[in-house]
This record gives C-alpha cells, sequence and structure tokens, in this order.
DNA sequence: TAGATTGTTAATCGATTAACAATC
DNA sequence: TAGATTGTTAATCGATTAACAATC
C-alpha cells in the first residue's frame, strides 16, 4: 500500500511539470490504473488532504507524500559493490531527485578499491563502520554478486545499517531491525514472462 | 501472488546447489518470511506437487515452477537505451541463468549506435521492427531516460513487442495487450526509507 | 506402526470498492 | 444555487491462516 504512495508521488510531480495545479481522485486513479475510491482512502489514510469540490493540490500533496515516506530530507547512502552495476547505479541521476546521495562507494575487490567513479573513491569495504559513522549513513544499496552478499551484510549490520536496497539475487539473512527491499532483475523478468504468457492465452 | 512463485524458484536453486533433495513447506517458508499453509496454498494451486510425510522434491518443483512461469525455454530480449543502466544490465549475468537472452541492443544517440558492448552491436531504434520480427522477440527492457520512454514505447508497440520490463521512472502509455513490470529505483529507495524511519519509531 | 507432511476446507483477516452525506 | 469532489461507512471481495483427514 506504501507502494502506492511512491507511484502517486511520481505521478503527481510529473503533473507539476506539466503544469496542473490541482488533480481529483479520480484522474489521478485512471492515469495509474487505481479507482477513485483507493485514491482517496490512501491519502485519507494519513490526514486529510483533499478539498471536496476541487480534489487535490499537487504543490502540496507532494509535500505530505515526501513527510510521509521520510524523503523530505536527503538521505545519504553508502553504494556496496562498483562491479557494472554498482557503477550504473553511481552514474544513475534519479536518486538524487527523490532525495538521496550516494556519498560513500566500497569494494572489496584490490583492482576496483582506489578508482574513482562519477567523483567518488571506492573505498574497501572494511572501513565502512567508521565512515557510515562518521557520515551517519542509514542506507545502504547492496551490488555484490550473489556468493558475496550474505557476508557483505554482516559488515554492514555491524557498522550499523538499517536499510538495504538488495540488488543480490539471494535471500539475506537479516536482523529483524534491519529492513530490506529486494530488486531481482531476472525474478522481474519471470513475472513479464508469465504475464505475457497468460495475456497470450487469453487472446486466443 | 505469482511473484512468490519466483522467489521459491530461487530459493530452490539456492537449496539444490547445497544438495538438498528435498524441502518441506514450513522449512522453505521459514527461509522466505511465509507460513507454511501460504507456501502449500501456493504450489496446490498449480497441481500437486509435494509428498505426504516427505515435502517436495527440489528439481521436480524448480521444473514446474519454471513451466508455470514460463520460463522452462529460452526468452530472446531486445535491450533498449544502451547508456549507464542499458551496458550494465547487458553485462548482467543473471538474466542467462533464468532463462533470458538479449539478443538484440538499440539506442537512437548517434554516439551510441554502432558500437559493440559485450559482443552485441548498437542498432538504431529505428530498425526495431524489422529485427524483432525476424527474430520473434516479445520481451523488452527499457532503459532509456524518463523523457524518452513514451515515445520508444510507441515504436516497441509497433514492433511487436508484448511485454516491458521497465527501467524509466514514467507511467508508460499502453494498449492493455501490452504487459510491463515497472522497476523504478528511487521508489524502492523510498520504500527502503519509510520503512527505516518506521522501524526505528517502533524501536523507541 | 508412528512420525512427518501434504492438500484442502473452513475461519479469519485485511484490502478494495460502492455509496453517500458533507463540503467547497 | 448547482456541480464537483472529498472523507468515511458499510459491503464486498480476495488472500492468508488454522486445522485436520489423507497419505507416504
Amino acid at each position: 500500500m506504501v507502494s502506492r504512495l511512491s507511484l502517486y508521488l511520481r505521478e503527481l510531480q510529473q503533473l507539476l511539470r506539466i503544469g496542473k495545479k490541482t488533480i481529483s481522485s479520480s484522474k489521478l486513479g485512471r492515469r495509474l490504473g487505481v479507482t477513485d475510491a483507493q485514491v482517496r482512502k490512501d491519502f485519507a489514510y494519513f490526514g486529510h488532504f483533499g478539498y471536496p469540490g476541487i480534489g487535490y493540490r499537487c504543490e502540496e500533496l507532494v509535500l505530505e507524500i515526501r513527510r510521509i515516506l521520510g524523503t523530505d530530507r536527503t538521505w545519504p547512502v553508502a553504494l556496496i559493490g562498483c562491479g557494472n552495476l554498482g557503477q550504473a547505479l553511481l552514474g544513475y541521476r534519479g536518486f538524487g531527485k527523490q532525495g538521496f546521495q550516494v556519498e560513500l562507494a566500497f569494494d572489496i575487490d584490490p583492482a576496483i578499491v582506489g578508482q574513482t567513479f562519477e567523483g567518488l573513491k571506492v573505498i574497501h569495504l572494511d572501513q565502512m563502520r567508521e565512515l557510515v559513522q562518521e557520515k551517519d549513513v542509514r542506507l545502504a544499496i547492496l551490488a555484490v554478486p550473489a556468493k558475496s552478499a550474505n557476508q557483505a551484510v554482516e559488515t554492514l549490520v555491524a557498522a550499523g545499517i538499517t536499510g538495504i536496497l538488495n540488488f543480490a539475487p539471494v535471500t539475506l539473512n537479516l536482523p529483524k531491525s534491519v529492513s530490506v527491499v529486494g530488486v531481482d532483475l531476472a525474478m522481474e523478468l519471470e513475472q513479464l514472462a508469465f504475464a505475457v504468457v497468460k495475456q497470450g492465452q487469453a487472446t486466443k
């Protein structure tokens, strides 16, 4: 359900860009494939953000959602693993726009440690603890190979990281106090393949 | 619910790697944070795969899930957009392992078209239609900037693509016959930030 | 046989939708 | 005022869990 908040936020930012001042639950829902009742219920859960007869003021609602999500400030983020994917993530501009700033980059490969990508020098994972504490970093993006993931996670947890965005295609062993969001690209493609096959059958 | 099938599949493949022949619904569930009843219900929906008193045979179940998901064969995939992220995705080995093979790479930037990455020559998007039809490609990975996404989508749909893995942080305008799975990295981080803040409050 | 574990039914829970009085 | 739209209640729907007879 909170994932819909992010979706609304993205759409509202788009609406602002094209100059819309207000939007109704039914129009916002139509754009996203969600019922109007769902949209209203989602927002009403967190407060009274709308205006009967008018709708929601986009600018105001953007601020409210960011406050709810906790992105009304900038979060420093640590990147773990600076291979192919890690480097691409370092260069991704979309994070900054939503309030995330990769401030630390780690690896364990001697061929990578010491190199600079996007103006950020890659540091050995062994030095994570003190740097993370110094910068008060809570979030980490884990972009290491599957076989190194759980080992890296121990270092992360010991360093005080409390949220992990996991790109490694394995189940992480974590204490309940650490949150994890997994992004498994092969899994996403599997979901897509399933949907395409099903859709194909429905059309027959 | 189908997303759990992918999760089970990944875990079962891991279990096979460490030499397990069979697994019970309760042990599999424990590993993934799912109840045993949920695991059994999920599988039973598609058939009778388990053995009372024994559990599920890992190898057999892997084959069944792959059949259900449609990944009991290799899917050729087209990559659209060969910038930072696109190049990283081209180099990602995880796709191949699950039955996806990027066979075509497209872009519109003259500085990128013609270059070769991972042994694949980047082709101009204008030539997509005939190549996609020649190779019978159904799936596309969309890794273009947000502002180009909906324009690119028109070309994809016209070429006969029926499933899109969308990395662009925008809502795509698509006919109902085309499936889409969205991966918005900033949205995932937002979910993580929310979870971390909530967790922090609960601990207080 | 006793122990383990499935598949399935019934009960519970939570999420979504419909409907409408209240409000601008 | 009439029209549009919210927030919320009640109804519906679907998904999850508990429990247990059937099975190996």
